[in-house]
DNA sequence: ACAAAAGTGTTTCTACTACACCCATGG
DNA sequence: CCATGGGTGTAGTAGAAACACTTTTGT
């Protein structure tokens, strides 16, 4: 606990000019999506040692060789483009989680990772890896191995933190396409949260909520199941919401 | 001393195994306070270059060569304590606030600081700095010239941090004493957010939230001013509240 | 007695819940 | 025509704001 135990390099009185304290800083990221009605999260299977052969959040080493040097955030795009190719546009939302830095993470030696989480909308496609690892969107809760590193710890802390942003900031819209009706963004919070939300409360929360969704004028086609056909929405301009939505 | 740390692993198939990579990792605390009706930051003064004679966040780097080294909290606990000689056991309360690892936030080289946040009850005496450079507690709203690297950035992201957690968790209670007036918890808030409040609807919503304060069964000693004496509480088990504190 | 500070009660208003109802489409 | 899903209206209720009022102290 107290320092004082530790001998001080070379009795330098607040900086220890002699020793090499650098480390590898590395990031990962945690990238959600529903899709085939699940919350689902972006994982690849390693190909390396350690943990070969095991699943992990996607993600590598900060490289001090582009330019001055990349950016956390934009090593995240890269590692993320590489290890899965999905590209910085196809990702609706990206923010820090935040730094895990526990000693022996990585068995081999000292890294510190940077911890992202972003959004990435129920698109097309799956998408499997674009080189040598596998690479797939899985749903969160039917992850049974448990992940490489500490990867199990930072996915909780995302899913947490997914699941809290949903209540008091627009982020629900970035698992939408570009347009999309109130009941998509409905289903968004109640597969994230696992939970239902009555359709009409629903709508009226969103739509009196000032900056969350953007009249298109148009609607969507009706399902051939038929029923009203739902107007069509875009993002709009408020990240925040001034009343939140309750998990009820 | 650690100098099996220092030779990039080899092997790695798909990652640049030349190059190393590896970059100081700091910590940065900015420690709030309440103090003389103001809140408070606690920064040091520079004792060296880059920016000598700026104000600046206590911090430094996070160290290999203490035991299997250190957690990046424990070195955020050590540099404080080295810096502005308050130990950890003066700190009611500290959490991670981010990485910042703009490629030019130190001019000399890469460095990735890991920031936190953290809590000082309103005590005692403002005690300096316990080694050669200064180290005062300054009222956030008084700080003219910016201070050293980015930590402009990080004191704001704190101090948003800390006034939003007021709304919603238990944190005010660590500015607070171990034993506390509902009065004076009220006027953290008030101080913090900058607004005032109704004492009686903060009253019973502070009371009314399971956990928040758990009663002393003691008084705190009436004011020469006059008044009836204020019951004393200390602080409860909860970490959140149910239903938030609004900033009106 | 009066001022001051702590704490409670009461009214009003806002916003959420629950649910009934209307609208627009497919079959 | 009915079934289906989208969307609106409305009564009942919980909680917050405003503020009057009571309690307990110092002077």
């Amino acid at each position: 606990m107290n320092s004082s135990e530790f001998p001080v390099v070379n009795g330098q009185s607040n900086q220890n000019t002699e020793v090499d304290h650098r480390m590898n800083v590395s990031v990962d990221i945690a990238l959600f999506t529903v899709r085939n009605e699940e919350f689902q999260v972006l994982l690849i299977e390693r190909g390396i040692n350690p943990f070969r052969f095991q699943w992990a959040l996607p993600g590598g080493r900060i490289r001090s060789d582009i330019g001055d040097g990349e950016t956390p955030e934009e090593a995240a795009y890269r590692e993320l483009e590489e290890e899965t190719g999905i590209s910085k546009d196809l990702v609706g939302y990206l923010e820090q989680l935040g730094a895990y830095g526990k000693p022996k993470r990585d068995p081999r030696n000292r890294v510190i990772s940077i911890a992202y989480f972003g959004i990435r909308p129920m698109l097309d496609d799956p998408k499997g890896g674009s080189d040598a690892s596998k690479a797939e969107f899985m749903p969160v809760d039917q992850i049974e191995q448990s992940l490489a590193f500490d990867h199990d710890e930072i996915l909780s802390d995302a899913i947490d933190r997914a699941r809290a942003k949903l209540e008091y900031s627009t982020i629900a819209t970035e698992f939408c396409g570009e347009e999309f009706t109130i009941t998509e963004l409905r289903k968004v919070y109640e597969i994230v949260w696992g939970v239902s939300l009555n359709p009409g409360n629903f709508q009226k929360k969103v739509l009196s909520s000032p900056g969350f969704v953007e009249d298109t004028g148009r609607n969507a086609e009706s399902s051939s199941t038929g029923g009203r056909p739902a107007r069509l929405y875009r993002s709009g301009s408020a990240a925040l919401i001034n009343l939140p939505i309750r998990r009820n």
